[in-house]
DNA sequence: AATGAATGAGCTTTCATTCAT
DNA sequence: GATGAATGAAAGCTCATTCAT
């Protein structure tokens, strides 16, 4: 799976030409953010916990929305990150390839990329009910995107007889659901450094693909 | 599925004794959490829209804190409703019944109180991860006596082969994330009344019983 | 100088036909004003701790206020007490009577009233200062009386000889100074009960008379 | 006693690097705490007889609490002046000096004080017997250092016999209650321009040493 | 670029007081 | 006479934001 955190790396670093303080702020901010929420959390003690002034943030980002924005706003584009990767649906053309294995995919580079990102995609997932503009911004520009890109492989899967003939929007939902809960599971809920990780993703994708039927041929 | 609804009316109305005064405050309250936050939402603008002085509402709850509290505890137990009751798991001991029967009474039960308490459970999700005491009294007094529950329910089901030989934690994960999927696709997110619900459940459940993959025999 | 005591207690019980919630709330005021002052009182304070509404407060004080004066004032009378009283000043033409035994009488008879009514003489002085009300009233009824009364026993006293020829404000000054100061002292800043108390009046009394100068004839 | 008054000035001048917005709220506060006490102030009318916004007293004293010890603290200090300062006590060796000398020269300049720090004093003295923290502060750090110097001063002029033989406690109750008797009288009571301090001062330092009685050889 | 004093609107909360019961 | 729900003004304090340096 590491063409996945290859490209993806190289998307997290696109922050350039931040200075120290700067880096501080955003800093502090996730951290402040992820803690107490965005409403709870005054700029003076982001500006304390980053060692500046509290002018300083004002200078870098005209108000406190503009910077829970800058800091939220290139964390959607990554959390959506493998479902508009190129090279990711190119597996569709390689023989190999299966629904199981995509989605598998996914679901291993989401777990790693949660595990570096919590506090990020905390905040994003918690605030986007209340921020109209980050919801529009995810909604537009993200789902869509994902949603064409996925529907696109189930339809393709559906007709190569791999996965059962359902309206799309359920399949997708079902498979949504199934990552989503494994990873806000084992990353928010109940983090068990002593668990095999491997094993449970097998499990779950065998329940995914199978069910929790128990008789099967 | 009617017994769950039932026991649940009943349950639901137990506020009395409340001034109109007080209701009033309570509606206005659960309005504006549920569109704004907890941290967004102020006393005044509440105290407005219920038409009370602001001075009315520290008359009833000590702090904005405590009134937030009186509106989202009595809805965890409610929230968590059918895993504690007592009647839904008897139907363990009727031969009728089924794994697949009682994840679908759950899921119709709970599809139904969203509908009716979707502002309350969006505060209650979107706030427990910042209200420590809400986090605490959901896991003490929720969490825990749903997990018993079910836990046994699943190990029943396991023993007499209905469901796969699995750890429960994972089955019940994916039963849960399956579950919660549905209700929170269909009542938060993507709210379409032409939908045939009943077939949407019933994709649901089949999706939960035996996966997505294709070929079954 | 029993005479003073019996005089006094009947003075005291003033007070009649109180209801026993009165009562409670005036024990109560008194008991928290002299604590934390009167403006840091809050009338709830008081009405929880009289085991009343806060509402029966208002129903025979009409303001917080009231309610200080109520306390306060018929003290007033009491802690100017014996240079009102014609008794005492009776003493004057008995020929076994002295300055020295007039103060000294004042004195034993001023710690024995403090000794009962710390609270309420703490309220009073405390808070004339800021009471305009307060302050008018104990210029005009009380010192003004006390004043005439003291400096016509000084007067007296002087022609005689027994005392001292000095301005009567000055020996007046004096003589409160060395009452006050002992009475404060030791009621208020210093209570110690292991102190012989008679003997200490009797230093303070020497010292009133002759002053700290060792050579004496 | 000029000695005192320049030792003393020095010391009041302490603040240092206050902006002029800073002055003003001290200014101010002195000004109404004096006049209303602390409990009855407001920090809005602090703020508007300062001309200030109220965030900024906010922004340099964290609560009112704070602005408060800010303007008394420093007072204690200075108020215990003459009884820490280690010049006047050095008069003990200089054969020329006497208790009466010590307390006179004490008197002088704590008349001379309070003239210019009338509300300061005030402020101290009335919210002391409310403020914990204040009362704290001056009973460890005052009046300790105060009683233990004045108690030698007395013990040497006890030993040498100027002064009667009597517990030093008792001594310097009478001979403070008439130092501040007569300040208080002079400068909070009864202030009256027209009168001769000099000659008052000759009073009271007389009946200090001599007492009422008449009988002088 | 960075500061931090200053702001004034707005926050949660408390308060003395009223009034229907 | 007593209650306690209700009030609205004002309390102390915090906030995001501005601006002179």
């Amino acid at each position: 799976m590491d063409e996945f955190s290859t490209i993806l790396d190289t998307l997290i670093d696109e922050q350039e030409s931040l200075t120290q303080k700067q880096r501080n702020i955003l800093e502090a901010a996730v951290e402040i953010f992820s803690e107490k929420g965005f409403a709870a959390t005054s700029t003076s003690e982001i500006a304390k916990k980053a060692g500046v002034a509290e002018g300083t943030i004002f200078r870098h980002y005209r108000t406190k929305q503009d910077l829970l924005l800058a800091i939220v706003a290139p964390t959607m584009a990554k959390l959506i990150g493998p479902f508009v990767l190129k090279d990711v649906f190119n597996i569709m053309d390689n023989p190999n390839h299966s629904y199981e294995s995509l989605v598998r995919a996914i679901l291993v580079n989401r777990l790693e990329f949660l595990r570096k990102n919590r506090m990020l995609a905390k905040i994003l997932i918690l605030e986007m009910p209340y921020q109209e503009e980050l919801k529009r911004q995810f909604m537009e520009h993200i789902i869509e995107k994902a949603r064409v890109r996925l529907e696109k492989a189930i339809g393709h899967y559906k007709q190569e007889g791999e996965i059962v003939e359902m309206p799309s929007q359920s399949l997708m939902r079902f498979t949504l659901s199934t990552v989503i809960g494994h990873v806000v599971f084992h990353e928010f809920l109940f983090r068990d450094p002593s668990l095999n990780e491997e094993e449970e993703v097998d499990r779950t994708m065998s329940l995914l693909m199978y069910g929790v039927k128990g008789k099967r041929e």
